[in-house]
DNA sequence: TCTGGGGTCCTAGGACCC
DNA sequence: TCTGGGGTCCTAGGACCC
């Protein structure tokens, strides 16, 4: 989708139709998600924070992000990929691939597809979207990012190379901005030149990845689309805080509805987890993470704040803390194995009783007291949702 | 009205084992 | 008159993505 975020909220209020808008979440401390392609021109950018958007584009009109309205719009759009081939990824909450060597020339080819799915989406919802076509999915990637907004590119076998040939390698999917720094420093500007390097010399400065870029360099890409939702390597929540916490007090009830929010979508997917990681941002940014390795597999909410307690108290803070995080990881399936002790038995049934209740009436309905002042509305969702695993969350069903 | 939140993969050093 | 080679797991950090 083109500008995803910002286009819902323009189709679903006119006033908002032509004009620069900036989808941002309702936290004090918040960055612009989308921005619209009219705020795109005065060189609003994602990530950037409001003052200095607005500095840039004294127009520009804020919109809080609805959940809701994107998630509902996503699983929508899911429906209308599967009509044109079953293999579908969702990659993200506004993009996906479709395989359709299979089944294009039920439909008129690739394009007659592109084309199809256009209109179909802007007849439904009113947004625009780009549709890239290629033999693999970093050149559809590609394809589809030259030809934004509202745009369809086919790029052929054939076409590639020329294409690639004075293409900025920053341009590819992959190839950050730290990669594109090295490279230029090694004399290696484009696609075109990445993919004639020499593969030794990349190897040598860059090991196993090295052998990948000159790969993408030259347009080849052998990934496979995920069409199955894979299952999670880890669970994680974090947040950054309206006012820096110093009090070891306020420190630890944020710990504890970040280790709930985990435990409970740990629990929701039947996952658990072996290793708990803090994270800790100080005013400054500077941002560490500690880790420890659990005895056994647990998504107990107390299990993953007790131990991500006791990484704390391996630090020493210097400072405030800005933003805190808590992750679980090293993750398997809960095959409901038996519990050793009573004491894991009763929080259990605790936690689903706990669960159940909010499952029914919504999130934060019951929880502990000790966090009970720290509820904050919910964050804008993270474009990285899913419409289903684990990735799918904060939203009800 | 200074800088979000969700992830994955890779690396490199150290502990530990046979 | 100096100290191998094979491996696994753990940890912290960095790069990338949407």
């Amino acid at each position: 989708m083109d500008a995803f975020f910002a286009s819902v909220e323009q189709q679903s209020n006119p006033k908002l139709r032509g004009k620069p808008i900036a989808v941002i979440g309702s936290a004090g401390r918040t960055v612009i998600t989308t921005r619209s392609y009219e705020a795109r021109k005065y060189g609003v950018k994602t990530g950037m924070n409001l003052y200095e958007a607005k500095k840039l584009c004294p127009p520009l009109i804020f919109v809080i992000g609805n959940n809701e309205k994107y998630t509902h719009t996503c699983r929508e759009l899911q429906k209308i990929y599967l009509r044109f081939t079953p293999e579908v990824e969702a990659y993200s909450i506004d993009e996906a691939f479709l395989d359709v060597t299979a089944s294009h020339h039920l439909f008129g080819g690739p394009e007659a597809i592109g084309n199809t799915i256009k209109k179909e989406i802007k007849k439904q919802f009113g947004i625009n979207c780009t549709a890239g076509i290629a033999p693999n999915i970093l050149l559809a990637k590609l394809a589809s990012d030259i030809a934004k907004p509202d745009g369809l590119k086919w790029i052929r076998p054939e076409d590639a190379g020329s294409v690639l040939e004075c293409l900025p390698v920053k341009e590819l999917w992959g190839i950050g901005s730290r990669f594109s720094e090295k490279l230029d420093a090694m004399g290696i500007k484009t696609c075109g030149e990445l993919g004639r390097a020499p593969a030794s010399l990349l190897r040598n400065k860059f090991g196993i990845i090295g052998e990948h870029l000159k790969a993408m360099g030259m347009g080849i890409c052998n990934r496979p689309l995920h069409v199955h939702e894979e299952d999670p390597k880890s669970i994680g929540h974090s947040m950054t805080f309206d006012k820096n916490l110093s009090q070891r007090s306020a420190i630890e009830a944020e710990m504890l509805k970040l280790s709930d929010m985990v435990g409970r979508r740990a629990r929701r997917y039947g996952f658990i987890g072996r290793k708990v990681t803090l994270t800790v941002r100080y005013p400054d940014f500077e941002t560490f993470s500690k880790q420890t390795t659990l005895a056994g597999h647990t998504n107990h909410t107390h299990e993953i704040y007790r131990n991500a307690v006791s990484i704390l108290d391996t630090i020493i803070l210097k400072n405030s803390v800005r933003l805190l995080g808590v992750s679980l990881s090293s993750l398997a399936r809960d095959q409901g194995q038996a519990l050793l002790f009573a004491e894991q038995r009763k929080e259990k049934a605790l936690l689903q009783a706990i669960d159940a209740v909010n499952d029914r009436h919504g999130d934060f309905k019951l929880i502990w007291a000790s966090y009970l002042r720290n509820i904050a509305p919910p964050r804008v969702i993270s474009p990285a949702w899913k419409p289903s695993g684990v990735r799918h969350i904060g939203v009800k069903n």
